[in-house]
DNA sequence: TTACAGTCTCTAGTATGCAACAGACTTTTG
DNA sequence: CAAAAGTCTGTTGCATACTAGAGACTGTAA
């Protein structure tokens, strides 16, 4: 088994939530399930701590890690800077392609939200924001924003907000807000609408907190 | 030795230019030069090519990494938003002892820049933006922050700009402006200005390409 | 009963040996 | 001389044995 493999293998057994935070995840364990030796396992270990998804203590155990609520809101900040660039750049130079996937994945979710699909819109939203990073065409910006997402999605605090089936409504109006903006080439009105749906969504999630990011 | 410290310390010396982009960096050599075996070695190595310092090539060997133009653009970009983002929430949140220090450091620098001290000015060029980025009191930012520095570091893309010393004016008073609208909490105004400093920044270095970062 | 000391077991941390492969070099053959 | 086959060396990839430490458990003494 290639070692990026064995990476990926074991990263999305943790995103799955097949693990709750603060359960143990032993080498001897990964290894057998895996049928490697504790060596190539202990690699991606290491790689996984650094990524925040899980807590190595020295000689006791490897566990899930459990975020802190501050950790959530500066995560959540983050993501508005990163998704907010995104849109930005995608508005200066994004191909046609990409603009492309956006405008289908808008008209979609709009059909979504009428149709009151919450699951198929949720999906949507999730594909519209990275279609939205990917557009950027930043490898650094999308490598960077994959790391984040990754600590998002693994304490699934991503899809949460579109529980809200008043707040469908609005979110979708946002994603053609955006998605308008940046087919106007308007790169500076782009950034701003898509920071304004991040912090709008961030806050549904977080409750409205005077800590969520700024707008 | 611990294994953080190892990796600290061959970071260090991937990051301190002993070696020139496509040099070899063998195992056993680095394990007989920190007196440690292969193993903790490796884990090392792995690190550093997640962090995009160096290429391992399967049965090949490692080398130190040889940047893209279009990754160097890529990665301004990127310290163009999390600097400004930052910026913007050191206007919002930021702490006196973060505000005061900064102010000590233009101050320092508007003086470095009047007596044509260029390496000073680097130096402090390159403690306000850290100092920035601390004062945003976001801890996922600086740790991101800091990977996209490290690269940035590695290939010595750094203080390049305040060679120039018509430059350094200019930017002593970018630093000012910055800070002059964190002090007055314009979170957006800072923003703005912070993002223009470092587009005008990367834009000195990178030759005034239009593929340079936005403003 | 409680506190403490000793032990025991489980974990990660490290060293090392072998396997597998890439690439350079050498030899052979047309 | 040229090209191809073969060999040889150096590298990483992986498995495994051993080390060492943390923490739970147990027995004993006050």
């Amino acid at each position: 088994m290639s070692d990026e493999s064995l990476l990926d293998r074991i990263r999305e057994l943790v995103l799955s939530g097949a693990y709750a935070p603060g359960d143990p995840l032993s080498e001897i364990f990964l290894a057998q399930q895996f049928a490697v030796s504790r060596t190539p396992v202990r690699e991606s270990l290491k790689q996984l701590e650094r990524e925040s998804l899980i807590e190595i203590k020295p000689k006791v155990g490897t566990f899930v890690r459990e975020p802190t609520k501050r950790e959530i809101v500066e995560l959540f900040q983050l993501k508005e800077g990163l998704e907010g660039l995104a849109a930005g750049l995608m508005a200066r130079r994004g191909r046609t392609a990409h603009l492309e996937f956006l405008e289908q994945n808008v008209r979609a979710s709009e059909a979504a939200a009428i149709a009151r699909d919450s699951g198929r819109y949720a999906q949507l939203v999730h594909e519209f924001h990275w279609g939205l990073v990917n557009g950027s065409d930043n490898s650094k910006l999308i490598e960077h924003y994959r790391l984040l997402m990754n600590q998002l999605a693994f304490h699934r605090l991503v899809l949460k907000t579109v529980e809200n089936p008043k707040r469908i409504a609005v979110s979708s109006g946002e994603h053609r807000q955006v998605l308008q903006m940046i087919q106007d080439k308007d790169h500076f009105g782009a950034e701003a609408a898509m920071r304004n749906h991040v912090y709008a969504s961030a806050r549904e999630l977080l409750g409205g907190s005077r800590e969520a990011p700024e707008g």
